[in-house]
DNA sequence: TTGAAAGCGGTACCAC
DNA sequence: GTGGTACCGCTTTCAA
């Protein structure tokens, strides 16, 4: 049988398609209208055609949340929150796993011009200027979670990752540590060189100097994390090591491991993130927690507001990084 | 400034709508007019809107994967296999998380009547009637990643977790193991009772008895695994174990691990998926993989095939199991 | 309160 | 090859 349309339900209740239309979205009060098309439309399993809505009333009911890879807990932590918010404000979650490819990003920021979606939440791990060109000139609201230069006109909540490094840095000086490394992302990424810049404060506060032999860029997955480290095992010594996320931090523990070394007696641990991972790995992990459900539940706020037309001017938040120290470093 | 609309674009290349559409679609031979119209749509920055095509053409270009909970890491490696295959065909995924909630996952089904997708890949950890009428009335095609009666009209990929939890069983025994316990997902999950009936295969294939207080049923994740496992350790003494999947084994490792028992010194632990995280856990989990990228590779091939008109009858698959033998057993 | 009709932004058929 | 136009399914004015 072909699909119940508006038209099939208008028949079998014996009104106007306009009253069928006004009787499902309330817009009329005669209640035995309301009631003949309600079993009319139950009768024939009426369902109003989203492409139709939509093309009428400009919007779609979905928001779309792209990241650089679903497989990361921070960003799982992330959905987790907004889902629900999301949900009760009636809207559908749409999810996109980019690779960090920042062409994808860039595809996904055009196609919104194609109004598939009523807004987007986006996380750039790197933000380049095609991405501040594309922002520049979207049909919907945007939302980042991550930094961006003052000067753009975008919503943005972001993390204190220099903070939270320069805390897990710290933290390992004040339990003795002295020769602390640091297993870093990618040093072209925002977090990267957040984290970079947080370390050398930290040891700069700790009075350590900052030696380059102590530190090393891979990606921020947990086989980056085990080969980085295996390559600085092989140089230098070390009693402290920080993980610019907890899954590298969790490769870090299984390359010293692998060398015969004690975690937290011989090498102290501290990842960031502080995601389902840190609390289940073994030595159960200190982690930087950076707010990721915070961040996450923050930006579907700022969006919906911005839906509504509640928002205002431009707002930019920052979270507050804070540490949970674990066995890992006691 | 106002969004730019075909006609917009006819405006500014000196063409009708017609034409433009045309161009735009490859479907006239004019090389001049082809273009003048790409040089206007690109100068007028104009985009198709979807929800106008999509009622159109009738297709959304959209293709939804429900899962009970993206935090499951068997789920990120369907995901990673289907979403490669579907963008490369032109459709892009969309991701719903329903927290096995049997009314969210049939309001999806339900929803698919809206026609906001193409198509749909639904992992049921339950399947109930209202799942089987919902699937007898869907406007798109749906393949079900999953166990499905016989008599059902549905495409399905299903894993053998039946014998791939006789497997894990059958290995521990033949390590040595005698008192081998259970620790299940929920017994009214397909999961769960195929797991369950697994178990008691293994032992009898291996001539040992089946004794209830071995066996304990808790939910699929890491938490559920170490309460579960705490309580059966209080109870008999046990010498091998079998997660009814990796997070469950990893809780349980974590349970012995505090209760000092050395794995797998004291206890041989085997989980099921083989997950990342078997790999990276401490020690280094034996696994049973339920072939998860596999199934979602099947599933979206399967999918397409129907989208494409290209499918044959209904399609029923079953996908292999097999050990992948770690520290946590030897 | 209700029905007729315009129109959202495209596609595709029809003459020319 | 090109332009005019009907139509996809819905919402919303406008008159009756």
């Amino acid at each position: 049988m072909a699909r119940a349309t508006i038209k099939t339900v208008a028949q079998a209740a014996g009104v106007s398609i306009s009253s069928v239309s006004r009787a499902l979205n309330g817009q009329t009060s005669n209640p035995d209208t309301v009631a003949r098309v309600r079993a009319a439309a139950a009768q024939v399993g009426y369902l109003p055609s989203a492409a139709a809505q939509t093309l009428k009333t400009r919007h779609t009911g979905q928001i779309a949340f792209a990241m650089e890879d679903i497989g990361n807990p921070a960003y799982l932590a992330m959905v987790r929150a907004i889902q629900p918010l999301l949900r009760s404000a009636g809207y559908r979650l749409l999810l996109h796993s980019t690779g960090a490819d920042v062409g994808e990003e860039i595809q996904v920021l055009e196609s919104l011009n194609q109004h598939y979606v009523d807004g987007l939440v986006l996380c750039p791990i790197r933000v380049t200027d095609r991405h501040l060109a594309a922002l520049a000139q979207t049909a919907v609201p945007v939302v980042v979670i991550g930094s961006l230069p003052e000067t753009v006109d975008v919503d943005a909540v972001r993390a204190d990752s220099r903070t939270g490094t320069r805390l897990a840095v710290e933290h390992l000086a004040a339990a003795g540590c002295r020769d602390i490394a640091l297993v870093n992302g990618p040093a072209d990424t925002t977090p990267g060189s957040a984290r970079y810049a947080g370390y050398v404060d930290g040891l700069r506060s700790a009075g350590l100097p900052v030696r380059d032999e102590l530190v090393r860029f891979t990606n921020f997955h947990i086989a980056g994390g085990l080969e980085a480290t295996k390559d600085l095992l092989a140089g230098t010594p070390i009693d402290g090591l920080v993980g610019a996320n907890d899954r590298i931090a969790i490769g870090a523990m299984q390359a010293l491991r692998e060398a015969g070394r004690v975690v937290p007696r011989d090498v102290k641990v501290v990842g960031i993130d502080d995601t389902e991972l840190a609390a289940t790995a073994y030595p159960p992990l200190t982690s930087v927690d950076l707010g990721a459900a915070q961040r996450g539940q923050l930006a579907a706020q700022l969006l919906l507001d911005r839906l509504a037309g509640r928002a205002a001017a431009r707002t930019r938040v920052a979270v507050e990084p804070s540490l949970n120290i674990r066995e890992s470093s006691r």
